[in-house]
DNA sequence: TATGAATGAACGTTCGTTCGTTCAATAAAG
DNA sequence: CTTTATTGAACGAACGAACGTTCATTCATA
């Protein structure tokens, strides 16, 4: 029994593996300008092999679009151990902000963008993933706007919306450049954000 | 002499033809899943003629890239004729709206933003065109706070870019789902623009 | 020994691009 | 105005390379 766990485990490495060898291929080269071969040889295993762990490109498209989700859920989790939604928003705006910063992650972000419009999985996966993101954020705005007693002046799923514009538009100027973005334009991030959710 | 037009005009009539086709394509399947055989069958020429317009296929995605360019100096050009720096820059918001608001143009914003972040013709291209309307619409939330003499809270570029983003992240939502804006979604997007160049 | 991981040659397509050729439009010569 | 020479637009077969995928086979391990 633990024997057939160990091989369980070096297949499921391996699997792992090729998914992250795959991520970092499709962020230089993009979905389709990278081939199997590329994926294979940079992962150090066989071109056939590759197709005992996905039957083919596409689902491995599909699993990268998917990876981004699971990164989120970290990210939700963190938030739910805020309790002041005022604390809980801008600790989002930060963390967010961080995320998508990351070069790689505005790369891959916009190649599935461009994918979503063509491909219904991925672009089904990127909107339900989105959708949970800003029901969140409409959430703590929402709280926070009755705990000020307030009725807030924009939608709070609008404003959710916007705030997450906000924060990937500077991500991916910055992501373009190649630097990280300077610390005035985060500053005026949190300003407008700030503007956005007041009343 | 007339005889030497003749053959330039509908020399150059083609090379539109092909231009526009490409375009169709690329919004339909994307730069890299188009291939060289689908525009020619549908522009209606052969293979090989095609390559008397275009020296290779790149070319022919550089050209669709700067076709933007063009479309957005025509909105410039209707901006400088309103003096009003208030109303200009309302008005810049509902054009621009309704530019990035048709599907076609959100689809290929997105092919051409993910391209760009790996060739550099055609992000330089882009980043180019981007600055100059940042710098536009700064223009115009600088001289509206001048008129009312405010100190504008954000730096209007940031709120230039922020602007942007904006709009273009609607957009882009709409564009996803197929249809035009919700009515309510397109006042939000007002309401929250006032809010960022107001004091 | 039985099982599933691992291999890489091979298959049929499709790709971007080249090239020799045809043919109608233009310019030059009579 | 005819006739002849020149141009360049238009064509599609052909090229070599690369693609995604399959499969018979080998190898390692449980």
């Amino acid at each position: 029994m633990i024997a057939r766990t160990k091989r369980k485990e070096t297949s499921q490495a391996r699997r792992q593996l090729i998914v992250e060898t795959a991520a970092a291929c499709f962020i230089e080269k993009g979905f389709h300008q990278t081939s199997i071969r590329d994926i294979a040889r940079r992962a150090g295993i066989s071109l056939g092999n590759l197709y005992n762990y996905f039957e083919n490109k596409t689902a491995l498209i599909a699993e990268i679009a998917m990876l981004e989700a699971s990164e989120l859920d970290v990210l939700k989790n963190k938030l739910s151990k805020i309790t002041d939604p005022a604390k809980a928003l801008d600790r989002f705006v930060s963390l967010y902000t961080d995320h998508c910063c990351q070069q790689e992650n505005s790369v891959l972000s916009a190649e599935i963008v461009s994918e979503s419009f063509r491909s219904p999985d991925i672009g089904l996966g990127f909107l339900q993933n989105r959708i949970e993101l800003v029901t969140v954020i409409a959430d703590l705005i929402e709280k926070n706007a009755e705990r000020e007693g307030v009725h807030p002046e924009i939608a709070p799923r609008d404003c959710a919306e916007f705030i997450l514009d906000l924060i990937e538009g500077l991500a991916e100027r910055s992501a373009f450049k190649g630097i990280g973005p300077a610390r005035k334009a985060t500053k005026a991030l949190k300003t407008a954000i700030q503007k956005l959710v007041s009343v």
